[in-house]
DNA sequence: TCCGTGATGTCATTGAGTGACATGATTGAC
DNA sequence: GTCAATCATGTCACTCAATGACATCACGGA
């Protein structure tokens, strides 16, 4: 056994959303974190940038595989139907973590600064996705748009995952809200 | 003549603009803001909730402004010629601070931080403008897009307005834009 | 003239975030 | 098998954002 416990990043995610859902996120310092973590605060902020920062570790990884995906699309795929799958491989992703993930929306549904945080996530995604298409050949605007729905059917997708009190797989889920946006824009 | 100078708040927006855009937003400090505005830091947060809102004072009258001009739009208006009567409405109150909302805009792109309040600030729009279009009778999805949307013209068309040499009209360019949109969708 | 109001100052405090340095287990070289 | 480098963490000290409590004092109205 090594000196200290492992995964000291994992339990400061876990300590954090519990506290941020039993006491609000204003009103949980990072020591009290830290603490249930077992770890000092100092440490918090070695592996966070900020206080909240430790809800949102994850979106690198999902930004990089949604890259992956895309790149793995057909070349002759049309934009949509490249972000189309990208968005499906990505579902996986969530599949075993629906409750963390309801208990991570609803923490930061409640919290402004969270909010704002994830806002900045998505744009980011947004960005690199149709930095992404225009590598494929697709023209800028066309790219920007693209890519800003994709995160648009994404979120509503999210949203309605979590929300909904059924077992439904994301990936689903997904599915008819692309189907929405195509009656969206037909219809 | 008061016991004080006048437009402390001004004076303090000013200080900032000109201290973040010095220095860069972190490296500057509210007690330095206020000390060039010739407060206590103090008074810096009886007129400002923290250090990044003070550049945001005017969203809200933006706001406002923006749901007026929905309301005074026709009723039987469609939804996006209503959401652009209020762009072109709003673009005057910009008319005479081309020179700030360029510094404005420089600092905030270049801070993280910044653009997070700024992206919360445009999301609140959207969500105020997307209730005003429903209670004209606009089913929700029309309205949240048709929102979204306009958002989306406002943002590209004052970040050409700010980036451009010229010294066009804010007016103009949204025009502009509302026409590249058209053309987008149709063409 | 006097009193209430409102904007500001002053003081004290909490908590986020950072830099510098110490510690000690793990790992790999020799 | 020892030694040195490494790496994650702890400890300490500090700056700065943000807030609460209370004091001050010009101004406008009664």
């Amino acid at each position: 056994m090594g000196r200290w416990e492992p995964d000291a990043a994992g339990r400061l995610r876990e300590a954090a959303l519990a506290l941020y859902a039993e006491q609000g996120f204003e009103r949980t310092t990072v020591a009290g974190i830290a603490d249930r973590a077992g770890v000092t605060a100092r440490t918090f902020f070695r592996h966070f940038a900020d206080k909240r920062e430790v809800l949102f570790a994850g979106s690198q990884e999902l930004e990089q595989r949604m890259i992956g995906a895309l790149a793995a699309a057909p070349p002759s795929a049309p934009p949509m139907d490249a972000i189309a799958a990208a968005l499906l491989t990505v579902a996986g992703l969530f599949a075993d973590r629906r409750d963390y993930s309801r208990r991570r929306q609803a923490v930061i549904a409640a919290t402004p600064e969270l909010r704002e945080r994830e806002l900045i996530k998505m744009a980011s995604l947004a960005t690199a996705l149709a930095g992404a298409l225009q590598q494929r050949g697709v023209a800028p605007a066309v790219a920007s748009l693209a890519a800003e729905t994709g995160v648009a059917v994404f979120r509503v997708a999210f949203e309605r995952w979590v929300t909904e009190p059924e077992d439904a797989q994301l990936a689903e889920v997904m599915r008819a809200t692309l189907a929405d946006l195509a009656g969206l824009t037909t219809g």
